[in-house]
RNA sequence: GGCCCUGUAGUUCAAUGGAUAGAAUAGAAGUUUCCUAAACUUUAGAUCUAGGUUCGAUUCCUAGCAGGGCUACCA
């Protein structure tokens, strides 16, 4: 239909004033509501080569749409906007063409083709000294929602995380359980692997700060004692012995590891995020090592007098970057060049490989990508950062040491606790089994967490509210739930009077009301949403479609009946328009990693 | 100090350089003999400041103000 238009005015600038103007860049928005029509062409900076003014270009362009272009039956010019009407037989056409006759799932409205690349997403990649928080939540939802938008779009997409399980952190946890923790396990304590493992991270810190702030009182100053407390000094020769690979230290920290591992592998089948390939900074980190010495030889680095080995940025305006320790040991940049090479080369030809990963590191990523550049591979360029903002919470930023950290599994589980008391409240599932009474909180609850992360753009900062977060009502995922149970409802009650949706006569649909005209619009969209989504890397424009969509819906449902309509073709029709708008909902938070339900 | 990001209704979020800046919440007033009222309708309410570019600026540029991040031999 879009395309129709952009033709026809593409062909009317060429008939009137010789002016060529491929279609794609023909721009049109649809018309806002307060003014009669269905899309708006802006014929501002037209006057140059129709040079007349934007008014009569507008109506000379609208003249000849009228004429020449089957779909238009009306336009009309205020100043600069040539608003194009659209007449309601095409609109019912251009519907009956989008629903294919067919069951909606296979609309061609939802397919869009291949593009034949192979695009990588990293998310998640949580140290393995603490359970996921809410952070977490943000780049989980965030990355699985980002891969499946770029799948959908027509890319092969694969799924990745790096599991940060080496480093000075993780040997933080493993000492204080040495120390303090009498043979603790998750089977003997009852606690959570991830949650076990992230007490004894705080034990550390505990004992930490009190051994720092004894050496203070002993007449230290502070910054020393902070890099001389026992208990530092202690994890940093475990991370050296690790390194080394000695073998009590590598046992417990195979023990420990495996305990976060079950438990993250919990939080992350409960929130319906999944990868396909795991890479382990312990086996990437030597890679990376490897790679930094041979940039060494070749000059790319240089070593100090103590030992460590430094790159210069200064001439691309950055600092100095370290890539290892005097001991020898590897920092968090040198894993971060192994990882990346190990990736180019398990996808090869890969068009993109995504860091999903937040704004803080920026500075990291930036320098990264200049590094690899400096080492010759050209790949380099393919590597993008998809930095998204930090979530806070009204008291501020969430701090472990002020407890004021939102855990992951914990939140979760109080979003299905509400979902549960809401939908007692309304009493409305009569008839459901514990089963699938369990089933559909788990379906709201997961929604509104989901949606309430995501519906923000990812590159921006956001609040997470806890009371606003649980409600279920307005901009929110259980709305859209909502609307798409309620839809769910008219389709079995279609089935039930055995309304077809096939072989309707659509030609005998003759008015259709606005609400119709609205769905049908926004039915036609989904591709370029979707496009659009893809491009920007943003779960947010297909949350904001989705709910506009409900929105219309809602909308429909209350203006018109279906079932009392006496006109049967008419009935079909509806049916049929509330059979398309429920995939399309389904689909555009399928995007988001978002399940509706039947009823609710 | 240097670099980066963000300033929009009371609050949380929208708006490829386009019309009278949209939603949601919170506030006020309504809608159930009618397919699910977790809904719908009406109402009131905002572009940080000062310049500039443009036919036209929330959007682009400059300066300022405010908030956040980065600038670790942490990850």
């Amino acid at each position: 239909m879009e395309q129709a238009i952009k033709q026809g005015i593409a062909e009317a600038l060429e008939t009137l004033y010789s002016h060529q103007l491929a279609t794609e860049d023909i721009a049109l928005q649809p018309t806002r509501k307060e003014f009669e029509g269905t899309y708006t062409y802006i014929t501002f900076p037209l006057s140059r080569v129709s040079r007349k003014g934007p008014e009569e270009t507008g109506n000379e362009i609208g003249e000849y749409l009228v004429k020449h272009c089957k779909a238009v039956s009306a336009y009309n010019t205020v100043k600069g906007f040539l608003n194009i009407s659209v007449s309601e037989s095409s609109q019912v056409q251009q519907f009956a063409a989008m629903f294919n006759g067919q069951s909606p799932t296979d609309s061609p409205v939802f397919h869009m083709a291949p593009t034949g690349k192979t695009v990588v997403v990293e998310y998640s990649s949580p140290n393995t000294n603490k359970p996921l928080h809410l952070g977490h939540l943000r780049n989980n939802f965030l990355g699985n929602s980002v891969a499946r938008i770029l799948e959908a779009a027509g890319n092969k997409v694969a799924k990745v995380q790096i599991i940060n399980d080496r480093g000075i952190h993780i040997c933080k946890s493993m000492l204080a359980w040495q120390k303090f923790g009498n043979g603790e396990t998750p089977e003997s304590s009852g606690i959570k692997g991830d949650h076990l493992v992230g007490k004894y991270y705080v034990e550390f810190d505990k004992a930490y700060k009190a051994e720092v702030a004894e050496l203070v009182a002993g007449g230290m100053d502070k910054e020393q004692a902070e890099k001389e407390a026992p208990i530092l000094l202690e994890a940093q020769e475990m991370l050296r012995k690790w390194e080394e690979k000695d073998p009590e230290v590598y046992a417990l920290w195979e023990t420990m590891n495996g305990w976060v591992y079950s438990g993250f592998n919990a939080t992350y089948e409960r929130m319906g995020v999944d990868f396909d390939k795991l890479y382990y900074e312990s086996d990437t980190y030597l890679i990376g090592r490897d790679r930094v010495m041979e940039g060494l030889e070749k000059g790319v680095f240089f070593k100090k007098e103590d030992g460590s080995v430094w790159v210069d940025l200064t001439d691309e305006g950055l600092d100095e970057k370290l890539l290892l320790r005097k001991d020898g040991t590897s920092v968090y940049m040198t894993q971060d060049i192994g990882t990346a090479l190990m990736r180019f080369d398990d996808f090869p030809g890969l068009s993109q490989l995504i860091y999903t990963v937040g704004n803080e590191q920026e500075y990291h990523f930036k320098v990264l990508f200049l590094i690899l550049k400096k080492l010759g591979y050209e790949w380099a360029d393919a590597c993008y950062h998809l930095s998204y903002g930090m979530v806070d919470l009204p008291t501020g930023k969430m701090k472990s040491r002020e407890g004021t950290v939102v855990d992951a599994d914990d939140l979760i589980q109080e979003m299905v606790d509400t979902a549960k008391a809401r939908t007692e409240e309304l009493g409305k599932i009569d008839g459901f089994t514990e089963e699938q009474a369990a089933e559909l909180y788990e379906k709201l609850g997961l929604g509104a967490v989901k949606y309430y992360l995501m519906k923000v753009d990812p590159r921006k900062r956001m609040l997470f509210n806890p009371e606003e977060s649980i409600e279920f009502q307005g901009n929110t995922g259980p709305f859209i739930q909502y609307t798409y149970a309620r839809i769910s409802a008219i389709l079995r009650k279609a089935s039930q009077l055995g309304v077809s949706m096939q072989n309707i006569d659509y030609d005998g649909v003759k008015e259709i009301h606005q609400t119709e005209k609205d769905l049908i619009f926004a039915i036609g969209q989904f591709k370029e949403k979707l496009q659009q989504a893809a491009d920007a890397y943003s779960p947010a424009v297909m949350a904001q479609y989705a709910y506009d969509m409900a929105k219309d819906y809602n909308r429909f449902y209350t203006e018109l009946s279906i079932f009392n309509e006496d006109d049967e073709t008419l009935m079909q029709f509806r049916v049929a328009l509330s059979a398309l708008t429920a995939e399309t909902i389904k689909r555009s938070m399928g995007l988001l990693g978002i399940e509706v339900p039947e009823r609710m």
